[in-house]
DNA sequence: ATGATGATTGTTCGC
DNA sequence: GCGAACAATCATCAT
């Protein structure tokens, strides 16, 4: 899959809560995962309330990838209607005036 | 037209 | 309250 330098092996991209630069912040949507993470999270917790965040997060992702298309379907489907609603806010986000500046990436 | 990038989304848990 | 792994995303920009 072309893609850019995504993330290697055991090369941990850094995250942090950057910092919004736009001024309405048109934000996204939410990922399958994050509806996933949400209907599951309660039935993971409840089949292994002995593990801690970092291991339900593991395990959660490792059923989610090994969950079929037609499982994902449903919480595929419930981002698909919250892209909608990103798609929406940016909208008003543009309409409302404040426009953000173009973001650059090389020269600056 | 295409590629690359970045920003964002939500959960849980601990302190 | 926040951060951090977990995964997807996908809109936008630049070339």
């Amino acid at each position: 899959m072309p893609k850019a330098a995504v993330d290697k092996d055991g090369e941990k991209i850094v995250k942090k809560p950057k910092a919004k630069k736009d001024p309405n912040a048109p934000k996204r949507a939410m990922s399958a995962f994050m509806f996933y993470s949400m209907a599951e999270r309660d039935n993971v917790k409840t089949t292994n309330p002995d593990l801690s965040f970092g291991e339900i997060g593991k395990q959660l992702g490792e059923q989610w990838r090994g969950l079929s298309a037609e499982q994902k379907k449903p919480y595929e489907q419930e981002a698909e209607d919250d892209k909608v609603r990103a798609a929406r806010e940016k909208a008003a986000y543009e309409k409302d005036g404040t426009a953000a500046p173009p973001r650059k990436k090389k020269g600056e």
